[in-house]
DNA sequence: TAGGATGATTATCC
DNA sequence: GGATAATCATCCTA
């Protein structure tokens, strides 16, 4: 009992004496004998804390029950509670306002920008939708993909949320048993509200760290996904003959200057039911592939130029046709162009094996250009630079760079035609 | 199954 | 920004 002055001494100078906030009946224990009597019992108090530790468990639990129901305990709890809230959360309080995680927001705006969290919105289709916008495919090829990408990315969701769901279970319930054991614990210890607020913000703290694994994950699979799908873009698929033919027919029409503008671009991707961009590559390697091997494509320029010949033969066998005549493509060719503008076409026409056009339609005149020009091409074993006027076929367009000919982009896939039997070449015109 | 054909991508140039 | 050239990846056919 020698300590107890010191003690008392000690606690009123941190901050129990004239201390604003001490309860009434407190403060008026600085003076007179009930004042007195009052720090006796705190004394007591105080003295009881420190050496309950002292002493065996069941004098220690009646001691604490004693304690528990001493008439000054509510006053000394508050002081206590006011001391250690302005001393140690004070200090902590301050350093526990940190900015938001940036990696955290990171994956917070991947996952929904990926609809992943956030309100579902048909499973990340916009991001499906952009990543097949992205690829340039057609639609109709890319329906199943993106079907399918869907379809894992809704796993993945449901595989997140559910996740996500046990973690906040698991966070719920933890903090509340948490809190029932302070609470439980604030009877016997000074625990302020602001303490089990601020542990339960660490406990929050804690478990969104292992969300934070749980989204890194999910955004590790969702890119994953997308990187598949993005290169099942690279999966290609033949375009069909028809598309093909209409794409050959406006090339080896437009040999002088095989550069379709933008219209016409549109026009052939509607025609052969490609995109812009396909056409684009097709003509891109169209020009590089036939450039590096002339001869190889010879045939095939032959055959179409042969189609051409057959166009004009009919036209010119069928009347004046000149402001309408489309291109006799293949049979089944949904869709054709004009080719007159074309003149790339040679002066004649030459059929690969002499049976692909020879149809009874075909002028004589054509026939019998047919027949010379057949004659020259089996002499010069195919394209014959000798070939003046009357070429059969020939890289006219290339130039002795290498390049192509300058010549005026043709404005439009269905470019006016000129009339019937007109078919020649540019560069001769 | 090998090799050519072909659509797509990428780096570079103008 | 569009064209070219090289290359990749897949398709197709003998």
């Amino acid at each position: 009992m020698d300590e107890q002055p010191r003690l008392m001494h000690s606690h009123t100078g941190v901050g129990m004496a004239g201390h604003p906030g001490l309860p009434q009946h407190m403060q008026e224990g600085n003076g007179g004998t009930d004042g007195d009597g009052r720090k006796q019992d705190i004394g007591d108090i105080l003295q009881q804390i420190m050496t309950i530790t002292d002493q065996s468990l069941d004098e220690a639990q009646a001691r604490k029950h004693a304690l528990n129901c001493h008439r000054m305990k509510p006053a000394l709890f508050n002081v206590l509670c006011e001391i250690k809230e302005k001393t140690v959360l004070s200090i902590r309080g301050a350093q526990e306002e940190e900015p938001p995680d940036p990696q955290l927001m990171r994956l917070d705006n991947m996952l929904l920008a990926e609809g992943v969290s956030g309100p579902e919105k048909g499973g990340g289709s916009a991001a499906a939708a952009a990543a097949a916008a992205a690829s340039g495919g057609a639609g109709a090829d890319n329906s199943a993909e993106h079907s399918d990408y869907r379809a894992k990315l809704s796993q993945i969701r449901q595989i997140y949320h559910t996740e996500l769901e046990k973690y906040e279970q698991a966070c719920n319930e933890f903090t509340t048993h948490v809190m029932n054991l302070l609470r439980e614990q604030s009877r016997t210890r000074p625990i302020s509200p602001k303490e089990i607020e601020r542990m339960v913000n660490i406990i929050h703290r804690k478990f969104s760290s292992i969300q934070m694994q749980l989204k890194q994950s999910t955004c590790e699979a969702v890119m994953i996904l997308r990187s598949r799908f993005l290169d099942a873009r690279r999966k290609r698929r033949n375009f069909n003959k028809q598309a093909t033919e209409i794409l050959n027919e406006y090339f080896y029409s437009h040999l002088s200057n095989p550069y379709p503008s933008e219209e016409a671009k549109e026009e052939l991707a509607k025609k052969c039911a490609i995109t812009v961009a396909q056409v684009s590559n097709w003509f891109g390697n169209k020009r590089i592939r036939y450039k590096k091997n002339i001869g190889k494509f010879q045939e095939e320029a032959n055959m179409y130029a042969a189609r051409t010949a057959v166009n004009a033969a009919n036209a010119s066998s069928h009347g004046s046709q000149a402001n309408s005549p489309s291109t006799p493509n293949s049979a089944g060719s949904a869709g054709s162009f004009n080719m007159s503008n074309s003149g790339d076409l040679f002066m004649s026409v030459q059929s690969l094996n002499g049976d692909s056009y020879q149809g009874a339609q075909v002028g004589a005149n054509v026939q019998s250009q047919v027949d010379t020009l057949r004659h020259v091409i089996s002499q010069t074993g195919g394209y014959s630079e000798g070939l003046t006027a009357n070429q059969m076929y020939s890289p006219q367009g290339i130039n002795a760079n290498g390049g192509w000919q300058d010549a005026p982009t043709p404005s439009s896939v269905t470019s006016p035609t000129e009339g019937p039997g007109s078919v020649h070449s540019d560069t001769s015109n």
